[in-house]
DNA sequence: CTTTTTCTGTGACAAGGTCACATTTTTTGT
DNA sequence: ACAAAAAATGTGACCTTGTCACAGAAAAAG
């Protein structure tokens, strides 16, 4: 498998642009934990992703983490290439949440694409929109939703994206996930538990009601 | 003054393209007050902002708001075009803060133009970065920071905007602003008054210090 | 197989949001 | 001008969520 089967664009893009792009990207991986992206100094490039999966999220002063979004088999990474665009004032922090594998297309080589190339921009522009997107229905679940509907819906998510209502994650990470405290978390935990909608062990949360827990997140 | 002084990007743009524009482009006002794009239905365009002030919020269910952020002169409003890009995925709206002068450019025109022009697709993309930056900002200030500062940082905000001390506003305004409810405000203004940083009147806030006002918001 | 580290549990308290009103000021209608 | 209505503010009780300070249990490391 090839970039260009994971990376449409290259298809309307001149053939001397596709050349030099599958010339110049490089196929990486990365462990998962290690952390790929970290402020607006740190400039590996556009990644595109063959297999794993990446979080994005921002943190506190003081530690605290909350998750933005994640990105999967055939998503492109555009912030570890946000040094090529000026506007972008923010800083994210990008981590491999399991063992992935992208290739990375350099800033230099990127710039000059999306400069010369009016379908390539575009492209650039859905995928911002689309992250945006994400930010904003982060937002919305932020402010507007209370922390044990937003609780219910991470680990009916987490089990989904695991295939499995056997989830391993402690308390802690869920905290950081959602940019609460590991107290809040394992109260509320304690309380879905007593409900029967979950069963908890150490480092491990099963849902044993799937179907009332989706209730319980609707209103 | 025309449109090209308040739209620099034209300048690049071949001169058929800046004719369109200059042609299409029309220029029109809202009072104070005009809701004048609600949702991803709503279309009216690029708006290049000729003078007055715009407020990009969302809004919950039960009618709670809060700001994203704010248009002036020579900004330019991206999402009342959102209709354009298909990844543009929320719901946003936009009032007008104060009486507003602005070009509208029909979606046909700038979709048209976009899908031509690398420079137009990349000035595009700026603003988005712009936006983005934006609400990444609050999301880091609803997130991290304590309700108190956040309405400190506002009072002073609102005191630079409108170049003065007196600031006309309602709490339940200022509510709205920050996401926040009216009481809490009303509460915590209280606590600034006794602290001697403002002084309240119906309808009106007095920054009475605010090098102090300052001061308590930045640590 | 003891020591250290990681994870979970819990009670007291603080901050901020919700609810139900009361009171005051301004605007409106006649 | 004056009563009625509307808008703005004030306040206490209570709920949810975050903070702090620990304690205990399970797992990992030496």
């Amino acid at each position: 498998m090839s970039l260009a089967q994971y990376f449409p664009v290259m298809d309307k893009l001149p053939e001397a642009d596709k050349k030099t792009l599958l010339d110049t990207a490089v196929l990486r991986s990365a462990k998962q934990g290690t952390l790929l992206h970290s402020g607006q100094n740190d400039c590996m490039g556009l990644l595109v992703i063959r297999s794993g999966q990446l979080r994005a999220y921002i943190t506190s002063d003081e530690g605290k983490e909350i998750t933005l979004y994640r990105l999967f088999e055939r998503d492109i990474c555009l912030f570890s290439a946000a040094c090529v665009m000026s506007s972008i004032q923010f800083d994210i922090m990008i981590g491999a949440e399991k063992d992935t594998e992208f290739w990375v297309i350099p800033p230099w080589i990127y710039k000059g694409l999306v400069e010369r190339s009016a379908e390539m921009a575009n492209y650039v522009n859905q995928l911002m929109a689309t992250r945006f997107t994400d930010v904003m229905w982060l937002m919305e679940q932020v402010m507007w939703k209370s922390f044990d509907k937003r609780l219910g819906a991470f680990l009916l998510e987490e089990s989904n994206l695991e295939n499995s209502l056997q989830l391993k994650i402690t308390h802690e990470q869920i905290a950081a996930h959602l940019g609460s405290a590991r107290e809040v978390v394992t109260r509320m935990l304690k309380y879905f538990q007593n409900e029967g909608m979950v069963t908890l062990t150490r480092g491990a949360i099963q849902i044993t009601d799937a179907e009332r827990l989706e209730a319980y997140c609707e209103d």
